[in-house]
DNA sequence: CCCACGACCTGTGGGC
DNA sequence: TGCCCACAGGTCGTGG
């Protein structure tokens, strides 16, 4: 589910309660998500001191007083949930989009100030780890990963170098985390569409100038859902069970059949299937 | 190295 | 109403 304006989103949710607050009480409730939680997990972050959250492509990075790092992955579905004080679960306090079967709670902390973070995730694909925050770069998740579209290492010629005799389509080539960080299914789709880029472009063949638009629309489009707080499908929400609006901003994403939005473009949107997933565009205006 | 594809896991929505 | 299949925001491992 969370692509970068969503993980984003969770990351400024957990800030105010985690930034400083020492984790006192920590339960994995089983032992694994995707892969196997790292050893003594609980235990060494239990007693530890958030000094701050910060965020790498998809992931969430808490930095520990233990000199350790937090990386935590959401996968499709992963989900935090914040309860603050013994009024959390007054009625209307929170509104719960979907509410998380108990059966998906796998990871629980809690602060000494009284706050409790939870961890649903239905399909496990999400992941955790701890690490030397000293060689964190060093990290296998994290070396290799392309640079950050909101910031200033991601420009059309960085990108010309990463395309550079890659003749796989440009759709494919921005879902490779080692190209950009942070770029999934539907943004990539929305960032198409705004450059009037095709998808289906072999990825070496594209010219600077097509690059230049679409870094520009990465970035735009990147910010918009930032500021709009994600985008809810159906699973995702922010850590008080709320809900992303920048679904209701997408042009192509699951627009299948209907008129381009584009003024004055007479294309509909089509759905074709490359890598095995869904791409939404326009065969008109997206060349 | 590059690329295509199946696998992982559960839930849900649409069609019949 | 109920059942079954297709599909879902991600990533990894394997094979050619």
């Amino acid at each position: 589910m969370p692509e970068l304006p969503e993980v984003e989103t969770v990351r400024r949710g957990l800030a105010p309660t985690l930034e400083g607050a020492r984790l006192v009480r920590v339960e994995a409730r089983r032992p694994d998500l995707r892969f196997p939680l790292p050893p003594q997990f609980a235990a060494r972050l239990t007693g530890a001191r958030v000094l701050g959250l910060t965020r790498r492509g998809k992931y969430i990075l808490a930095a520990l007083s233990t000199d350790e790092t937090w990386l935590i992955h959401l996968g499709m579905t992963g989900r935090f949930e914040v309860l603050r004080g013994v009024n959390a679960r007054a009625p209307g306090e929170f509104v719960h989009v979907a509410p998380q079967a108990a059966a998906h709670a796998h990871i629980v902390v809690e602060t000494e100030s009284g706050a409790r973070l939870t961890y649903f995730d239905a399909r496990r694909f999400g992941f955790m780890d701890l690490a030397a925050t000293a060689t964190l770069a060093e990290h296998p998740r994290l070396v290799g990963m392309g640079p950050e579209p909101l910031g200033p290492d991601f420009t059309p010629k960085g990108l010309q170098s990463a395309f550079a005799g890659r003749r796989q389509n440009v759709k494919a080539l921005l879902l490779d985390q080692r190209v950009v960080a942070g770029l999934g299914n539907i943004y990539v789709c929305e960032a198409l569409f705004r450059a009037r880029l095709s998808p289906r472009r072999a990825a070496g063949g594209v010219g600077l100038t097509r690059l230049a638009r679409l870094t520009d629309a990465i970035r735009e489009v990147l910010e918009g859902a930032i500021a709009a707080g994600g985008s809810t499908l159906r699973d995702f929400a922010d850590v008080a069970g709320g809900a992303g609006y920048f679904q209701h901003r997408f042009e192509v994403y699951g627009r299948e059949g209907e008129a381009c939005t584009r003024s004055a473009c007479p294309g509909v949107v089509r759905r074709l299937v490359q890598g095995g997933r869904s791409t939404f565009f326009c065969p008109v205006c997206q060349t």
